[in-house]
DNA sequence: CCACTAGATAGGATAAATTCCTATAAAGGA
DNA sequence: TCCTTTATAGGAATTTATCCTATCTAGTGG
């Protein structure tokens, strides 16, 4: 059993080095904090971590880093209850957002991924040039929902 | 022909009262404007139109007036590229939005919005209390497709 | 192993969007 | 017309993100 070759999520150094980022100590802070699983990060949430270990990193660099990242193709951005969401799932997906705790999770099975990843492209959007589509759904999770009932 | 008894949105006071809300010039003035017919637009913009005739409405009075038609269900609100939008159609369909000149188009026959109107829902979100979905396609719009070909 | 250069970082300034606070003004009912 | 409740304007405060710049450093080539 040996490790691959090919540089994985697991290495971030190798990482950093493949999409021809520079390694320093903050973007490897960063890589390791938002590629160690799957997960809906906020820049003010990165800064918050990586301060543990890197007292005098700047939100500048957290803005930058993230933004390179998803430049990249590392993580996708979207938007809920007008904060900036980075998310280290890359692949389509949609999302829900509970309107009380903020949780956000992963819709694996959503209809809009499904049919092979292929989404169907509205007639109205065929003279566009689509990026990228995202959908949210908002509501109230289970924990919240029980709670809202006592 | 006489007009119906109920109150439509093209008499703004009417749909003012219907809703328990004060009739005031500026909500008026407000209601007029996003009323008139279905649209897009920011607190900024509104605030921008409303002071042409209303030189001293605030922003303030904007964002409560716009907060108030949405908790009333009058408007629906999305999100995208960090701006928050009032939208005055609020039957449900999905939007497009232009990356480059910001226009946002709404999608009357989406997948989504088709099979009367019954969206399914994710089987992961049967414990939520799902209040709302938002969909939303991103790229370039066919003028800006275009241009940036040339 | 050292020096050089392009790129990265920290920190502050700046900007934009939204909410909070409060005194004043006005709507609508009595 | 008076009175109570609610709305408004204006400014302060907050939050989020970007811009700017001097300093620093990673990686490269000598």
């Amino acid at each position: 059993m040996r490790k691959p070759a090919t540089p994985s999520n697991h290495n971030p150094t190798a990482l950093l080095r493949t999409h021809g980022l520079r390694v320093t100590p903050q973007r490897l802070a960063v890589a390791e904090l938002v590629f160690s699983k799957p997960m809906h990060v906020t820049a003010r949430i990165v800064h918050e971590q990586i301060r543990q270990n890197h007292p005098a990193i700047s939100m500048n660099t957290v803005y930058l880093t993230l933004g390179q990242f998803e430049a990249c193709g590392l993580l996708k951005r979207f938007e809920v209850h007008g904060n900036i969401v980075f998310d280290s799932n890359t692949s389509p997906h949609d999302h829900a957002c509970c309107n009380r705790c903020g949780t956000i999770i992963d819709l694996d099975s959503s209809p809009s991924a499904s049919s092979k990843h292929t989404v169907q492209l509205p007639t109205q959007l065929k003279p566009w040039q689509i990026e990228g589509e995202r959908r949210i759904w908002m509501g109230l999770c289970p924990d919240c929902s029980s709670e809202s009932v006592l």
